[in-house]
DNA sequence: CGCTCATTGTATGCTGCCTCACAGACTTCG
DNA sequence: CGAAGTCTGTGAGGCAGCATACAATGAGCG
């Protein structure tokens, strides 16, 4: 049996799926691997598959006319993406690149509504993962609409925190290397302001920069100044 | 048999059913009429229930801590809404108020779980639905973070003339009754901000305007203005 | 190891949009 | 039918954040 059958089980969407059904999908699905920072696939592309993320670390976007660019979610590994296609559009809206050097198992549109109607579960658990993750740009787009570029950015620091933060001497890191451009391609802001606002934050205390690289020294009084309850800190 | 049962025949996601399992369903779920104005459910309300909106038309949102309001969505006899208490969560996110005088069907998490459970297409119907409506949400959160506000505005009612537009003579007329402070709601504006872009957009000849009413004069230019394809006319 | 490119830092106008303030017109409901 | 509330229109003033322009530093790669 071969190796690629742990990417299959790392997603939770499979969990309930026995050994022959891991198996048998195993078979029928395609494994690619991407160099860092190239894309997985484009707005124009077909939507005829979904993809799940093996190894490395996929954002999705999209780009405006005028070339502004809008990051919409990270992806990690064990997550499924792409999966709008699902609802039988023909084109894809948004693009996916690779972060870091990525491994991505494409599973054909067929294939997934087979699985789908033979594992009630599994739908179940699409329909969950679109719910949740409709929840969260919901959350975003509340937030967005009403604030300031500071409270946004800040707002950010924190939400990463919770997915991405790791206990370090003297705070939290934020285990994800973003630029400040990739930063405002998420708040809807420009790299400049967030240059900017970052420097403010670290004069204040509230963090210390690195390249690619924030350390956030102070979480309460980061949440304080936008008046929201401290997280709790995720990852490892 | 009770003449309520058209309410749910007449929802999309109901069609499949049959006869019994219709007459079931209806013993199931209550109807509660709501005047013009009212809350159906507020961000503290258990989120226990699923429901569906019989006649009048009711609108999606959430406030932030400062009181401003923020429109999520707008919703039409036949569809569903307060869905994502499916998801298991405890509480309302946003709140649910008529726009109009409305009636309501509510259906209880655990009916509507056992109706997931006894009918995949029911639930494919679902997840469908969460589809859409995080793709919509998702287009409008590209859209809004790097536009202006009179490119918001425009693009949003080119959207509304999508779904509540009629060929009226003269041009085309929005079925939908918003205030300048519902319209800035929705984009994350304000008002007053509002008011002046419809002015300017009636001064150039694009529209009419009415209180509240809002006649398209000339759409095409309303969609070259920023650049978009023209949309169809829909409705009735 | 040196070259090139990506990333970060800083300054300076300019302006779109928000805030605040007020007035007239229409609606609705007692 | 009259009064109170809602909706629309308009103006002044101020500031956050954008566009633009440049410089320096570190990273990656041949």
């Amino acid at each position: 049996m071969s190796e690629r059958l742990w990417y299959l089980k790392r997603c939770d969407l499979f969990q309930r799926l026995g050994q022959e059904q891991l198996a048998t999908l195993e078979t029928r699905c395609r494994v690619r691997k991407f160099p860092r920072g190239t894309p997985v696939y484009l707005p124009s592309d077909l939507a005829d598959s979904v993809l799940l993320l093996a190894e490395g670390r996929v954002k999705i976007g999209s780009f405006t006319e005028e070339g502004k660019q809008t990051i919409l979610a990270f992806i990690e590994p064990g997550e499924l993406f792409g999966e709008l296609s699902l609802l039988g559009s023909e084109q894809r809206e948004e693009y996916a690149e690779t972060v870091e050097k990525s491994t991505v198992i494409l599973i054909s549109g067929e294939v997934m509504q087979q699985l789908l109607a033979d594992n009630p579960e599994v739908a179940l658990g699409v329909t969950k993962l679109f719910g949740l993750r409709r929840r969260r740009i919901e959350r975003r787009l509340k937030y967005l609409l009403f604030h300031s570029n500071r409270e946004r950015l800040v707002h950010l620091l924190l939400e990463l925190a919770e997915q991405y933060g790791h206990a370090v001497e003297g705070g939290v890191e934020l285990r994800i290397k973003l630029s400040h451009q990739d930063l405002a391609n998420v708040i809807g802001s420009t790299r400049e302001t967030v240059t900017v606002v970052l420097g403010e934050l670290q004069a204040e205390g509230r963090l210390k920069l690195g390249r690619r690289k924030i350390v956030l020294t102070d979480i309460a009084r980061l949440a304080d100044s936008i008046s929201v309850a401290v997280p709790p800190l995720g990852g490892a």
